[in-house]
RNA sequence: GCCGAAGUGGCGGAAUGGCAGACGCGACAGUCUCAAAAACUGUUGGGGGGCAACUCCCGUGUCGGUUCGAGUCCGACCUUCGGCACCA
């Protein structure tokens, strides 16, 4: 009788084995080619539920594959542990932002263990600790030698009544703070940016990295690069010194066809340029607008409204008089914060005309246009009218003619214009890397020097209920000497976005003990770059676009001379439970301990990954798990129950076996490592499941050799191997062979064997199945016929009588027959 | 709203433009058992016909198109999901 399989039992016992021997301590002092398997850290939220094991356990499989197939991979784990939830907690259960973040650092890392993966932890980063945000910091003082930091106003949500600002999430549907409910308006604060704008071009191109198509089209759409014509129009209203304004256009073939100019509501101009009769109006729609999203402002479903502010400019080309409107469409941050109106062509354009009775000229005919007026925008291409000397040129010309006149008269030029906005890094809170400047009646802003980092976080923060940031009423904090001369200074108080922290984390990973620097040179070049990245697709536009970002300006300071942080780019899909997203809210939170207690962490890592394709994501089903339970006792079953031939099998019938028996075998190694290669996890065990159910099959026959028996199991327990770590070991163990199977080679595949010598190939009749014969793989298409008279009878029934046409042959799959 | 995906049996899913439903769950039947559970074996898209071996028709969100042939490609629509710059 053959001992259970007792995954509790043989999970501790390898656990313990691997981490005594340092079986996955990660070397670069190594002969293999390097690998680096790279997961996106978690964010230290308290439980590690179902969603983290799948996006680790997976990953875990691969970095394992790659193992065995002779590489020295590297496949950290680490923790981004700054972030608003930390600081909520202490806000509502008094708990210190550290304290807490450490006891979900301390569980995470007992649940993470519990996985069963080649986790080096002797690399493990935490960013929130001073000797990581130490580099965070330093990082932050690089880019702003660069050039590459700025500050600048910026819009953040504030609430008037905790007189606090509010992160988005903390904004109810609606507008209104979460907190006492008053209704949130934007307001203007001074921080920091980074200009990310500056790689826009070159952050649109993927080449020579292997990255899904949809994020990269994403990553396009968000940086959202146009080309058009800057036009600038005159402008003469007394008091107001700017003689200019100008507007962004992709189309300045229509110029001649502007009838008002719309300013985004906060426009600076704005104020000067409305008249006393506007004012009243004008400053309402400013203070609506401040209340309203950014989504709710570009909403196309919204009814397009605005206010007249009372002024003019000029349309240089057609000198006519422009009437100066504010609406809240227009948006500051992108162009020039302003827009020419050209109702006849723009869809917005002609709903705001129609609604507030300004003209509609025509300037672009439509085919056939007859001078009526337009019941709908015509934004195609057409032909020029009304536009002076442009008239008769095709709208593609008409562009090209309008921006040289510009730009000859001086009167405009063209650019490219991005989406893509700076990146905004201050963030008003306490649980974040403080940015290290210093505010110097005397000096202006001074940077903190190098020698003085980190700028620590104070320990003794107070926590109030308003959100206010702490660090802003912390006189020791704040108070400080400006390092330029000495004299009374005031800390920066804001602290810097948490995508800040993991724009470089995986660099960290390649020496977390290098206490001069941030990584080791010798070490960033062996490891770097990430050779696959995986993770929730939910970072598909801004952690990868900012990672992306930052690593091209360090190659521009010089620190590291690659372009591109992660060759190979994976997004897993989501796990749901009850048909939603797990989220401690709805208390639908599938934690992984209960399973991983019962049924064993390899059951769980298989199941994870059988449950559909990995970059799909699904449901999490109780009932379901059972069937990979099954599965590995089949496996253990087979592997330790022992093969008895049959006696009364010929010789012949032995090495016929056998053949077939190896033929199996290589399909399936072909099947897994392809599988594997493309992150392909639930047909890979479908294969696996397969091959099992063949051996089980013939088990019983005993057709087969003892020695092509074992040599299939081997197989078998090699190909699981990532999968099931823990199990295989055990198995490996229990068979008389030497630890550990997880430094055996992967196993190749031989084409020859694996090589199928019959085939069924379909008949067709019109595209219909009529029949399947069975064929030899060796088939010319001349030999067919005799085949089809000999086999294919009711293919021929539908033949019979019946002109063919044509014959369609595609060799190894069908024929078909198009007929009458 | 905008950008990006996805829709296939009772369920999760499989299928280089070429046998729709691999593999698994569930269900049903059987073996074992006093019985049940577990385990194992078999059947299992829907509908029609046949005593039967079997056989025919329909079927991949909806509508249309391309093709000898469409789950797969193209167009329109419907539904669900991810992101939208301070959740990470």
């Amino acid at each position: 009788m053959i001992d259970r399989y007792d995954p509790q039992e043989i999970e501790k016992k390898w656990q313990q084995r691997w981490e005594k021997d340092g079986l996955y301590q990660v070397s670069e002092d190594d002969t293999r080619p390097k690998y680096y398997a790279l997961t996106m850290f978690p964010y230290t939220s308290g439980d590690l539920h179902i969603g983290h094991w799948y996006a680790m356990a997976p990953s875990d499989v691969h970095a394992r594959f790659k193992r065995m197939q002779g590489y020295n991979v590297l496949h950290p784990m680490g923790f981004d542990a700054f972030g608003l939830p930390a600081e909520n907690a202490a806000i509502q259960r008094g708990i210190h932002p550290f304290i807490w973040t450490m006891q979900n650092v301390q569980n995470m890392r007992r649940q993470l263990r519990s996985i069963g993966a080649i986790y080096d932890w002797s690399r493990e980063v935490v960013s929130c600790l001073p000797e990581y945000y130490k580099w965070t910091e330093w990082f932050f003082l690089k880019l702003y030698e660069a050039g590459l930091a700025y500050r600048g106003k910026a819009p953040v949500n504030w609430c008037p009544q905790c007189q606090t600002v509010l992160a988005n999430e903390q904004v109810l549907g609606g507008g209104f703070c979460e907190r006492c409910g008053t209704a949130v308006i934007r307001r203007d604060l001074e921080q920091w940016f980074f200009r990310i704008t500056r790689y826009a071009d070159e952050l649109m191109n993927f080449d020579g990295i292997d990255w899904p198509e949809r994020i990269q089209i994403m990553q396009r759409n968000w940086i959202g690069r146009s080309e058009g014509t800057e036009i600038s129009f005159t402008l003469d209203h007394p008091g107001v010194p700017e003689k200019e304004i100008r507007v962004f256009t992709t189309r300045p073939d229509t110029t001649f066809g502007v009838t008002f100019m719309v300013f985004a509501p906060e426009h600076p101009l704005v104020s000067v340029l409305t008249t006393p009769d506007s004012r009243a109006e004008v400053d309402a729609y400013i203070e609506k607008s401040r209340r309203l999203s950014e989504i709710e402002r570009l909403s196309t479903e919204k009814e397009k409204d605005g206010v007249f502010t009372g002024s003019y400019c000029t349309n240089r080309l057609n000198g006519k008089k422009v009437p100066i409107w504010i609406a809240d469409y227009v948006l500051l941050s992108y162009g020039t914060g302003a827009v020419m109106g050209v109702p006849a062509h723009d869809e917005r354009d002609f709903l705001f005309a129609k609604k507030y009775g300004i003209p509609i000229p025509v300037v672009i005919a439509p085919p056939g246009w007859q001078g009526e007026e337009l019941e709908e925008a015509y934004i195609e291409e057409g032909t020029l009218v009304n536009s002076g000397q442009f008239d008769g040129l095709p709208s593609k010309q008409g562009i090209e003619a309008i921006s040289d006149f510009l730009e000859e008269k001086g009167w405009g030029k063209r650019t490219v214009s991005y989406r893509l906005r700076d990146w905004l890094i201050s963030r008003q809170r306490y649980w974040g890397a403080p940015i290290p400047m210093v505010y110097c009646d005397k000096c202006g802003i001074v940077p903190i020097p190098e020698a003085d980092l980190p700028v620590l976080l104070p320990e003794d923060a107070e926590f109030r209920p308003t959100g206010e940031s702490p660090l802003k009423y912390h006189e020791q904090f704040v108070n400080t000497a400006c390092p330029r001369c000495g004299g009374p200074g005031k800390r920066e108080t804001d602290t810097m976005d948490t995508f800040m922290c993991s724009s470089w984390y995986f660099l960290r990973y390649t020496s977390p003990n290098s206490d001069d620097a941030p990584f080791d040179d010798d070490k960033i070049n062996y490891w770097m770059p990430v050779d696959l990245y995986t993770g929730g697709a939910e970072h598909a536009v801004m952690h990868l676009l900012y990672s992306r970002f930052f690593i091209k300006a360090l190659r521009d300071i010089g620190l590291v001379d690659f372009d591109e942080p992660f060759t190979r780019l994976f997004n897993q899909g989501i796990i749901i439970a009850e048909k939603q997203k797990m989220s401690k809210s709805r208390g639908n939170v599938i934690t992984p301990d209960e399973y991983v207690a019962e049924l064993g962490a390899d059951t769980v890592r298989a199941y994870l990954m059988f449950l559909a394709p990995w970059e799909q994501g699904g449901e999490w089903n109780d009932s379901s798990i059972s069937g990979i339970s099954r599965w590995l006792n089949r496996i253990w079953q087979l592997a330790l129950g022992g093969y008895q031939p049959n006696e009364k099998a010929t010789p012949g019938d032995t090495s016929k076996a056998d053949r077939e028996l190896s033929r199996f075998a290589h399909q399936t190694i072909r099947r897994v490592t392809q599988d594997m290669e493309k992150l392909r996890f639930n047909t890979m065990l479908s294969a696996l499941m397969e091959f099992t159910n063949y051996l089980t099959k013939i088990k019983d026959v005993g057709s087969v050799s003892t020695r092509a028996w074992q040599e299939s199991i081997d197989i078998l327990i090699w190909l699981l191997a990532p999968t099931a770590p823990h199990l295989t070991e055990e198995l490996w163990e229990r068979m008389g062979c030497q630890y550990s199977i997880h430094n055996q080679s992967w196993p190749k595949w031989d084409e020859e064997l694996a090589k199928d010598e019959e085939i069924t190939l379909v008949v067709q009749v019109n595209g219909k199945l009529r029949d399947r014969i069975t064929v030899p793989v060796s088939l010319t298409e001349d030999e067919l016929p005799r085949l089809l008279q000999e086999q294919a009878t009711k293919a021929n029934a539908y033949l019979e009588g019946k002109k063919i046409l044509k014959r369609v042959y595609v060799p190894g799959r069908l024929i078909n027959f198009v007929v009458q």
